[in-house]
DNA sequence: CACATTAGTGAACAACTGTACACAACGGTG
DNA sequence: CACCGTTGTGTACAGTTGTTCACTAATGTG
């Protein structure tokens, strides 16, 4: 697994992946691989299962670090950033799997995302941040701020990770987008539907 | 490129796709290849170019029909789909060259999404639509309101296109993400920054 | 320690891959 | 018609692929 995650992270695509390049990268013969995995489609779910545990490592370090409500978005987009850098190729492969060849691995990305989105509404809720939104609202303002943080993961994963300067664009922009859903919450139900 | 939009919307994922695979699809000799493109980067290239031409026809589309603002985003999000539904194979491609292997091919589409915002924000202020917005806001706007469009085109591409409840679903949903975030437009001022 | 399970090995196979080359059919222009 | 640039063909080759099988090394439990 860490094999293929290496050669994701230096620009592979998972679906051009073969069992043979992957065994070699481990340093490993390749009927090895069979002990562990059925096909790369295997491999692949089970990769998804470890970037559930990615996620949610990032799910508690921001709500032990953010504090105050009005830095809220600032520290958030942080240490998504942050955690981005700290897991490079496990990022790849969730950008790619978003539209990747196997289904099962498609839905189970999708699923996490799912999930993340929940868990964030349960942390606003918790917050008293959302008060005037029902559930549904508030579910669909997460599930678009997931979305909107999902797609700059792509910008992210396009710059050299030591371009600091359009880092802190994206972060900056990424920044200003939750903002401007969050302006559009606020005032969700004053426009009527 | 006829044959590899095919295999694309069959399933299969671009960079996995091989030189003979796709000359056996096209119902030519392997050799044949070289006399159009020097790789499988150079056909996804010209792709790009193509699919640039694809998101034109529907901006054209959206600007000709979209006669009142009160129904412009029933009407986009409408024509969106059913655009996608009619060249699922190019926007299969689009979605899977994001995050592809190919930099140059993800420069592209990168790119194209660029122009189609800057595009929207013209036609924008053209319906004056957004008079208390800055040029900056209104682009930064515009950027969102694709990116959410494209992410939206992956949950519309995971479901069968015959399946019209799962895609009526996708479609009120990405209007109310669009209505939030317009929402979010008009007070934007307000809120102070 | 002895034993059973798990992980890794090496050789072998047919099938497939990208690419090179010299050659043939085609289509339009003079 | 003759000519030439473009597209397509057939053959060839060395390298890679997934998967099989019988084998050995390592591991942890009684």
């Amino acid at each position: 697994m860490n094999a293929a995650l290496t050669l994701v992270g230096k620009g592979r695509h998972f679906a051009s992946l073969g069992i043979r390049e992957v065994t070699r990268q481990a340093g490993v013969v390749p009927t090895s691989f069979y002990r562990h995995f059925r096909n790369m489609d295997d491999l692949g779910l089970q990769l998804v299962d470890e970037l559930g545990l990615v996620l949610r490592r990032m799910m508690r370090e921001a709500r032990e670090n953010v504090l105050q409500a009005d830095k809220l978005m600032d520290e958030s987009v942080g240490i998504f950033i942050s955690h981005v850098q700290a897991n490079r190729s496990f990022f790849f492969f969730m950008a790619q799997g978003l539209a990747g060849e196997s289904r099962a691995v498609q839905e189970g990305i999708r699923s996490e995302l799912r999930f993340f989105a929940s868990e964030l509404a349960n942390d606003l809720r918790r917050l008293r941040l959302a008060d005037h939104l029902s559930d549904a609202e508030l579910e669909m303002t997460c599930d678009l701020i997931v979305r909107t943080v999902a797609f700059s993961l792509t910008d992210l994963l396009g710059v050299s990770p030591d371009d600091d300067y359009q880092i802190d664009q994206i972060r900056k922009r990424t920044t200003r987008f939750l903002q401007l859903i969050f302006v559009g919450a606020a005032h969700w139900k004053s426009e009527g539907t």
